[in-house]
RNA sequence: GCGGGAGUAGCUCAGUUGGCUAGAGCAUCAGCCUUCCAAGCUGAGGGUCGCGGGUUCGAGUCCCGUCUCCCGCUCCA
């Protein structure tokens, strides 16, 4: 375990500069429910467009997809989700097993796992899923679940995904979107939440060829976390043993990282094979199949699936940028986000509010905001305070207008993690900020 | 859900055996000073002490309930 405070510093730190809040903080909070203020909405919209443009925009293979959290309720019987879930479940108070309330054993009050006897709690209902209503009227109304997971809206899509984009297999469908779980234990701040945002890619392959699949999609998931700029020695692969892995798995591989609790599950690569379309066409009485007009062949393909969390990977980020170090004997907060990821990209400060400096600064604001690019004006105390903000803020690039500018129309651009700072011509710098985050 | 700890300003915390109008540092805002790495000066705002109830002349402090967070058993994005 390393530095354990690190999450606590990095709660505190959310919070202030705005990245996020925990949810209806004024009635108490909601449990393992949070809020994305100014700062971390743009973190996690720029996580997702990372994603999104690694699996969806640069390649032909794989297509887009926002399918509804609301599915017919069939949806999770056949995807095995409601299975398990509905019976009465008893929980040994001495090892803390959960057991199907009507097993042989369980019924003569003994616990399959430690063997005391009457140690059970009455039987409950454990429901992962959240339930709702679907129509006004509630004794009425169809009972549908919130998904708890996004992948079965790319299954029960896949023929018309396919057949509506012309592809051929292997292809996959991508989707990020919210699922919610009633978490038994959730916890270390956004790592596990009962509502969150997935990424997940469905690979649809040929049986037989989903191994080597398997290799190359965990290889590619690797090498994002990477250009993310994740440390690589926080990364490593966790292949799951026989008694791991889920039910729709035949392998399984996670992605963890090494949290200031521990290494944990950061993103999940797992082979499903036909699993859930052969449940679905089995429930729904639809074909499944994917026709090979070359070969004239029918079958129901194989599913990979990379499957990694948008909160995860925001509270990722933060955990991997957030460093103290002193500069000039003085100690300094940093959140070394890669450019592309951070929320603001670049501050501009006046040096001095005179001589004409803020206006030049407005100005240079304004073309910034022209072209989009995310940036922030601040004239508020010293120079050194101000750089000091955005270290914590996470923002790569501050422009100071100074006397020089007056003189000869360039600012300085100071980096945030090397402290090096350069001139550029005022009228350079939307395209000099423009060129280091592509 | 079970066991242990905690909840006071935006953040970190102090607050005695119950007793004046609940404090500090940092942060924020206004102004001053300042020509490149915060913690200089002046002033200001901000708290029904998690929430609800009870005991008491009087509750941040004691009791009950409840919610939330953190640490240990569960698991998987």
């Amino acid at each position: 375990m390393a530095d354990a405070s690190l999450m606590d510093k990095l709660t505190s730190l959310a919070k202030r500069r705005g990245y996020i809040f925990q949810s209806s903080e004024i009635y108490g909070g909601t449990g393992s429910v949070w809020d994305y203020g100014p700062l971390g909405v743009e973190l996690k919209r720029n996580v997702k467009e990372a994603w999104w443009k690694a699996m969806v925009h640069s390649r032909d293979d794989v297509e887009g997809l926002d399918a509804a959290i609301l599915m017919h309720p069939r949806t999770w019987e056949a995807s095995g989700h409601v299975e398990g879930f509905t019976d009465p479940l008893v929980e040994c108070t001495n090892c803390h097993r959960r057991f199907r309330a009507d097993l042989p054993e369980v019924e003569g009050g003994q616990c399959p796992t430690c063997g005391t006897r009457d140690a059970f709690t009455d039987p409950r209902q454990f429901n992962l899923m959240f339930k709702t209503f679907m129509g006004p009227v509630e004794e009425d109304a169809a009972v549908v679940y919130l998904r708890p997971e996004t992948a079965q809206g790319s299954y029960v899509n896949f023929l018309n995904v396919q057949t509506a984009a012309r592809q051929k297999l292997p292809f996959g469908i991508a989707q990020i979107g919210k699922a919610f779980r009633n978490e038994i234990t959730p916890g270390n701040f956004i790592f596990r939440t009962r509502e969150f945002e997935q990424m997940e890619l469905q690979f649809f392959v040929e049986p037989g060829t989903d191994d080597e699949w398997f290799d190359y999609w965990k290889e590619q998931r690797w090498n994002w976390h990477l250009s993310l700029g994740i440390r690589e020695d926080k990364l490593r692969f966790h292949p799951h043993g026989p008694d791991e892995l889920a039910h729709y798995a035949k392998t399984a591989e996670d992605i963890e990282y090494e949290f200031p609790f521990g290494w944990k599950e950061f993103e999940g690569v797992h082979n499903r094979t036909d699993f859930d379309l052969s449940r679905h066409q089995e429930f729904s009485g639809k074909r499944m199949e994917y026709i090979d007009p070359q070969e004239n062949k029918r079958f129901i393909p194989y599913v990979v699936e990379t499957a990694v969390g948008v909160d995860r990977t925001v509270l990722v980020s933060l955990v991997d940028a957030y460093r103290e170090e002193e500069v000039e004997g003085e100690e300094r907060v940093v959140l070394g986000l890669k450019p592309t990821l951070a929320p603001i990209k670049a501050a501009i400060f006046p040096l001095v509010k005179k001589d004409g400096l803020p206006e030049i600064a407005e100005k240079i604001h304004g073309a910034l905001k022209e072209a989009a690019v995310p940036s922030f004006f601040d004239a508020a105390g010293s120079i050194g305070r101000r750089y000091r903000r955005q270290d914590e803020a996470g923002t790569p690039w501050c422009i100071t207008v100074d006397g020089q500018t007056n003189e000869d129309d360039t600012v300085t651009i100071r980096d945030r993690d090397t402290l090096d700072q350069v001139r550029v011509s005022t009228d350079q710098v939307v395209a000099w900020i423009g060129e280091r985050l592509r």
